[in-house]
DNA sequence: AATGCCGGGCG
DNA sequence: CGCCCGGCATT
């Protein structure tokens, strides 16, 4: 008695996107275009370009915390998805943007001159417990197009926009000195993402609009990333106020519901829903 | 430590 | 397929 659907194997996308989604199968930086060129849509199984990930380690992603702050290239994941099912699963992006002076605009190109990172080096966070591995690329951050308007410019932008729980992550500031976050252009992740970010402070990803991406949400949505791209300049950005990079990233995320489990306890697991006893997504209480 | 649940595995 | 559970990302 309930719109039930198939349980056991539903399709990848029956929540969300796939548990993979979380860790990073192959990563790849970008060149300064920012395109996807060696990872197209959907890289069958192994990707030339991209670096395969020891998929054993405990969590790469996660390893989050505050720790680099490194503004460089960026890099993103790509992901595998089957040649047919179009899930585009274990995936992430990331993107940063840089920083600079609110007020005069002579920062014109300064870029990793601040932060006294190891460059462009990919960062080797200090593992503990997991590490990172992200690729990065030597490169400098070079806005491939033009600045892009995001204060008047136009309203949400036509993307192909799988809409899943990707999220963003930020980061903190570098420089002790007191910086606001820029705006930064779009930026599309092998999934075709595209993310933008406007003047109002809203986030664009993949056609999703994220409106009010404060620190709090920046918060919970935060994740590690060490690549920042560096981009247009945007006095007015956005909200926090200290951030200086956000780094995306397409990640998991749990839902705020309760679901049977915590609603019913474990010792009525007889008043589960089904799928819940069968240890799947809860059909009962949808997100 | 507790949850949520994908992917498998078994009958 | 119904039913479970290992394993693991989150919280
Ligand atoms: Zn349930």
């Amino acid at each position: 008695m309930m719109p039930n659907t198939r349980l056991g194997k539903r399709s990848p996308f029956g929540a969300l996107v796939g548990p993979e989604t979380t860790r990073p199968g192959v990563i790849m930086a970008t060149g300064p275009q920012g395109d996807p060129q060696a990872v197209s849509t959907s890289c069958g199984r192994s990707v030339s370009t991209c670096i395969n990930v020891p998929r054993r380690l405990g969590s790469a992603p996660s390893v989050c915390l505050s720790l680099v702050n490194i503004l460089s290239p960026m890099m993103l994941c790509c992901s595998r998805t089957a040649p047919q099912e179009v899930d585009m699963d274990e995936l992430m992006a990331a993107m940063v943007l840089s920083s600079l002076s609110c007020s005069p605009p002579q920062e014109t190109q300064n870029k990793s001159n601040e932060t006294p990172l190891m460059d462009a080096g990919a960062i080797e966070l200090s593992d503990s417990g997991s590490s990172g591995y992200w690729s990065v690329d030597p490169r400098s951050p070079a806005p491939s197009s033009p600045t892009d308007e995001a204060g008047g410019g136009s309203a949400t932008p036509p993307d192909e926009g799988l809409d899943m729980e990707l999220d963003q992550v930020l980061f903190e500031e570098p420089a002790p000195r007191k910086r606001r976050v820029s705006m930064t252009r779009r930026w599309r992740s092998d999934g075709g993402q595209m993310v933008r970010w406007r003047s109002d402070g809203g986030l664009t990803v993949g056609g999703a609009y994220h409106r009010d991406v404060g620190e709090q949400w920046l918060q919970q949505h935060s994740a590690p990333c060490r690549l920042v791209f560096l981009d247009s300049v945007i006095p007015s950005a956005a909200s926090g106020g200290a951030l200086t990079a956000v780094c995306l990233i397409f990640r998991r995320i749990r839902s705020e519901a309760k679901k049977c489990r915590k609603v019913y306890g474990i010792e009525h697991r007889e008043l589960w829903c089904t799928a819940c006893r069968w240890k799947k997504a809860c059909q009962r209480f949808l997100d």
